[in-house]
RNA sequence: GCCGGUGUAGCUCAGUAGGUAGAGCAGCUGACUUGUAAUCAGAAGGUCGAGGGUUCAAUUCCUUUCGCCGGCACCA
């Protein structure tokens, strides 16, 4: 007698072992054709897993969130059987779930081209239509070797030769395709319903970027088709609110071939710059932060002593005059901790905290620039705080607020956290790694703050603290960072005089609420949709005739609003009022100002929102009240 | 940096099986004087990313190189 607990606490008693499919057909035929997997006191099962002992059992249906792993690994297995079949001189990699979809990675001869993905993608649909039954059966790790060996998949036997000698191995059929998988899978081909091939890429066997590039194949899969075109509009509202085509649409900057990875940024997007650098500028300054400037270049000697010569001497810049070289720099903090270094510094004036705006290059790789997202010229809202071991944590604390306080007026109320640890490059020795790490992790949960822990991830001189802001399209980027440098401080000579007398070196944090000022703006960009909040609005507000008679109270109207201080435009070309409109609409501008006869009657102004709300009229001193508390808020 | 794609007017894009290119919008000129997302007309606008090669002839073919796009790798 077995015993089978269901999810709702019920007990099925069954006279002999059966399959995870026999208790769902005991149960409905229907539950029966939608079951997927299921789960075993916790642990995901096929459907063909023989149940021959008493457990609990949860069936995984297309309705539960764990069966689209399911779904996407079966359409990677899915993926791969198609290319097989296509292109038979091809060897199968890997292909994992991945967020959103899946990919698989082939090693073949040439490079797909688009066009075989189309036939790929075909073939995909016409196995499913066959609906071939996918079928488990367990290997030695032998046989397995000799099985992959035999049909000259080189990459699998590798794979398998890295296997823990215990693990018991597991090989999926469909048709003529099988490949080595944990599982579990759909029970047959007809259960993936809704996929596409979305992306062509090269990637490297096993990451490294020293091995071979493979051919990836990206694609995306869902339960249903509705879920499937709900993912893919997602993707085109994404590929609207692209910062390139903004920035290009608004006038905010430009890039061009002669300074690849640097920005020219343009009056209106310097004007969000502007608000956002100043907003800053008025919150660290509550914190206690002085702002200062230092050098753009600066003498090897210093990179030497603070080891970035030797450990990213590639990516930085230099130049050379008159016998000596230079770093352009790529961080400010060498040159704070020179600044620290004047005059003597005692205990009682710790903490120190200097900010600075500082212009930093880093010589990226040329295939990772990407938009103002990533690229060599950069400014943080940078800042370093130099202190004892004692106010460490309470400076953690500290900035994790200002974060937090920043994040929530830009609207970014969801921020993740992660916290990381050494990696296999760095400086100092681990008893100043343990101590830094453990000091970090208390700040976090001192605050009651749940993070994730991302080993290996920390600087080359100490761990860090990461903040990831989640967009409205709930996608995640890393701005905000407070790393822990028990190092340079010392390399760079810094020392205070204790309360003992003694000359000790203090600790430094790095840190950025914003990251770099270039990347966070295309976050807003992207998140706003172009769409700012007036305060960031390149033009907050534009002032438009309906014909040339009323030129003369319109430009009056301008350069009131521009004398107290907005951003204003004024168009009073000869052109109809809906044209005017629809261009100032398209640049996004908040308010727009409707002068006719009827207003300088009245002495009014009639406003347009750019959503296309119908405002009224109202005089300018009541428009100009309105935008104050719309300011202030 | 690596793999693949791509580069034509200010912008978005078409085109040439090798015979120095075309549209819409923008800009310019003119007409119209306009009431809530594109008024009409005219003229003009390009070393077809850059260098080299093949050819009588290259934007088109070959090659080198640069930028950009999608990934990978990298990200102090």
């Amino acid at each position: 007698m077995i015993q089978v607990k269901l999810p709702d606490n019920s007990i099925k008693n069954f006279e002999q072992a059966l399959t995870i499919l026999d208790v769902a057909k005991s149960i409905s035929p229907s539950l029966a054709k939608a079951t997927l997997a299921g789960r075993i006191n916790e642990e995901l099962k096929d459907v063909s897993y023989l149940i021959d002992h008493d457990c609990s059992l949860k069936l995984v249906t297309e309705k539960d969130n764990e069966a689209l792993d399911i779904i996407r690994h079966s359409a990677a297995h899915l993926l791969a059987q198609a290319v097989k079949q296509l292109f038979p001189g091809a060897q199968v990699t890997i292909g994992p779930v991945i967020e959103n979809g899946f990919f698989y990675d082939f090693s073949y001869e040439r490079a797909f081209t688009p066009e075989d993905v189309v036939l790929i993608e075909k073939r995909m649909h016409d196995i499913v239509k066959s609906n071939q039954i996918i079928e488990r059966k367990e290997l030695s790790r032998e046989d397995a070797i000799a099985y992959f060996a035999s049909i000259g998949e080189k990459y699998k036997v590798e794979i398998i030769s890295a296997i823990a000698n215990d693990q018991v191995l597991s090989l999926y059929t469909q048709g003529d395709f099988t490949d080595l998988c944990r599982g579990p899978h759909v029970p047959s081909t007809s259960k993936i319903k809704a996929f596409k091939l979305t992306k062509l890429a090269g990637a490297y066997w096993r990451g490294d970027s020293k091995n071979e590039m493979l051919q990836r194949i990206y694609g995306t899969a869902w339960r249903n088709k509705e879920e499937l075109d709900n993912y893919l509009t997602i993707q085109e509202e994404a590929k609207r609110r692209d910062h390139r085509i903004i920035g290009k649409n608004l006038d905010l900057f430009h890039q061009q071939d002669e300074a690849p990875g640097m920005i020219f940024w343009h009056p209106k997007g310097w004007a969000i710059w502007q608000e956002v650098e100043q907003l800053i500028r008025r919150e660290i300054s509550l914190d206690g932060y002085q702002e200062l400037k230092t050098p753009q270049i600066v003498d090897r000697s210093l990179w030497e002593k603070s080891g970035h010569w030797s450990m990213f001497g590639e990516s930085m810049f230099t130049t050379h005059s008159e016998n000596r070289d230079y770093a352009i720099k790529p961080m400010n903090c060498p040159c704070h901790i020179l600044v620290f270094n004047q005059g003597l510094k005692s205990y009682r004036d710790l903490p120190i905290r200097f900010a600075e705006f500082g212009s930093c290059h880093r010589n990226e790789p040329s295939g990772s620039l990407h938009g103002i997202m990533r690229v060599r010229n950069f400014i943080q809202d940078d800042g370093h705080i130099f202190c004892t071991e004692d106010q460490l944590q309470n400076e953690a604390q500290k900035f994790i607020d200002l974060v937090f306080r920043i994040y929530k007026i830009f609207g970014f109320n969801d921020v993740a956290i992660k916290l990381s640890t050494r990696p296999e490059k760095r400086v100092g020795d681990d008893s100043f790694w343990d101590s830094s790490e453990t000091a970090l992790a208390n700040a976090l949960e001192s605050k009651n703050l749940k993070y994730t822990l991302q080993p290996g991830e920390g600087a080359f001189y100490g761990p860090k603290i990461e903040f990831a802001l989640k967009d409205c399209l709930g996608r995640e980027w890393q701005c905000g960072t407070l790393q822990l440098d028990p190092n340079m401080p010392g390399r760079l000579g810094a020392t205070y005089i204790a309360e003992d007398g003694s000359k000790k070196v203090p600790l430094m944090l790095h840190r950025a609420v914003l990251g770099s000022l270039e990347r966070f703006i295309g976050v807003l960009i992207e998140h706003y949709a172009g769409d700012f909040p007036l305060w960031l609005a390149p033009i907050q507000a534009a002032v438009l005739n309906i014909s040339e008679k009323q030129a003369p109270y319109a430009v009056s109207v301008y350069n009131n609003l521009k004398n107290n201080g907005f951003r204003c435009e004024l168009d009073i070309s000869n052109e109809k009022i809906g044209y005017k409109i629809r261009e100032k609409t398209l640049l996004k501008v908040p308010y727009l100002i409707i002068i006719g006869d009827k207003e300088i009657e009245n002495n009014t102004i009639t406003l347009r929102k750019r959503d296309g709300t119908d405002m009224g009229s109202m005089t300018l001193e009541q428009f100009q009240e309105l935008l104050g508390s719309e300011l202030i808020s």
